[in-house]
DNA sequence: TTATTTTTGTGAGCCAAATCACAGTTTTTT
DNA sequence: AAAAAACTGTGATTTGGCTCACAAAAATAA
């Protein structure tokens, strides 16, 4: 039997290389002179790749699965930022302004990274200013998004703020249904609190809010069925 | 009598140039070449700079003078996400992500900006990959501000939030003086409020709070004595 | 499957900040 | 300098989300 997947090391490099937005405007042959600087590693879930404080010495890309990056506040709860996704990169910071981890990163599931030492970075860098503009575009993406947050938290709309997350995450990893679109969350109530800065309390009475005016529909505690994306649409607006 | 500061409109160029954290690894001939695309403008207190949704065609590069960039929310209050002021750019959605402006800029005073064109931006980010490099360093600095913002504003630590940006103004405009740091506030009341996301009211009695504990004293409405500058950074810790 | 652990939903009461209201200041304009 | 406009401080009240508490449900382990 033919496996239609190559399982070799080399591709599975290669593939990995090819998934990243940021180098998806090499040529195959430059592709090649990344995929030899890479290094590969697997997480499973609960894991931590980044310790807060802690000198991350490469830029690391998700090929696979899920992470969540996140801090610990004063009074003992965590403040998810980002949850990243495969394609997304971090450690930037350590890279780019010789910052020590300003945030854990913690596993959410199986996942697979990509990492690339600071010196081959930089050296790519300058040796393909697009790549450069790639991560610029990623960055300006995520200020957009930390924008929205503040202003979210700023006007007190709680609803739209749950709004926001949810359909943030039907884009990432909604899949047409029938009757909606059917979302795997990849964060608990808990963690969506984390991420919008509120309660798990107060997000599932939201929750159930947008359920009985029919907007969305709860599978279980890990999928989220969206029956009326336009009306969730309207709600964060 | 010999002026220690010439105003001739080339050198006014020049000085801009220099001044500006993206450009600082440059050579005086690449600066050279960087200046002669340089275009300036003047806006005075209360003007537009920017317009939310409008498609912007420049970086834009603040060379005196300061703005705030905000939006405007549903509830039609204003969000001010930024202050600028000398030496920081704005725009560069605009360029990089080709997209519509996201907030409007307003001149908080006299405000002298220089301006490049996009396409001359590009061709300056290819050219002198460096420029690339400062610009990312900035906006990894805006998302660890922006982070730590959320992260404020998640834990609702108000009068940390407060403090926050009172060490920001300082650290950007304090002056030592005999008894503590005199800083003149870019913002009123009501704008304090919507940079940290509270209302002016609670902005008010937050303020008079650190003044009866004696950490700070207000000067008129627009300057600040921080008297203990130790003590309000306890208070963010 | 059953048992165990983790996660979730929901009521009751509390509390800090929002809102409303208005007088007193400060700043700007004329 | 006087008048107008903008901004600020502060009391009274309301409110929406937080906290606490616990039962129910779901996910995981045995």
């Amino acid at each position: 039997m033919i496996s239609s997947k190559c399982n070799c090391d080399r591709c599975q490099h290669e593939v990995c290389a090819r998934r990243v937005p940021i180098f998806s405007t090499l040529s195959i042959e430059e592709l090649q002179k990344v995929v030899n600087l890479i290094y590969r590693r697997s997480y499973i879930k609960g894991e931590l790749i980044v310790i807060e404080g802690s000198n991350l010495d490469s830029l690391i890309i998700i090929n696979s699965g899920q992470v969540k990056a996140y801090r610990d506040t004063q009074d003992g709860k965590e403040q998810i930022l980002y949850v990243f996704s495969e394609g997304d990169f971090f450690g930037e910071k350590n890279l780019i302004i010789n910052q020590a981890a300003t945030y854990n990163v913690e596993a959410l599931e199986e996942t697979n990274i990509c990492a690339i030492r600071k010196e081959d970075f930089q050296k790519l860098l300058t040796e393909h200013p697009s790549i450069g503009l790639k991560i610029m575009e990623e960055l300006c993406n995520r200020l957009d998004r930390l924008e929205k947050t503040i202003e979210g938290m700023g006007s007190k709309d709680v609803e739209a703020r749950l709004g926001m997350v949810l359909l943030e995450f039907a884009r990432k990893h909604g899949k047409e249904s029938g009757e909606g679109i059917l979302v795997e969350l990849p964060l608990s109530r808990e963690g969506i609190a984390s991420y919008i800065g509120l309660t798990r309390e107060t997000v599932s009475r939201k929750m159930t809010l947008l359920q009985n005016q029919g907007i969305i529909e709860m599978v279980g505690n890990k999928k989220v069925l969206i029956k009326n994306i336009k009306l969730l649409e309207q709600t964060v607006q």
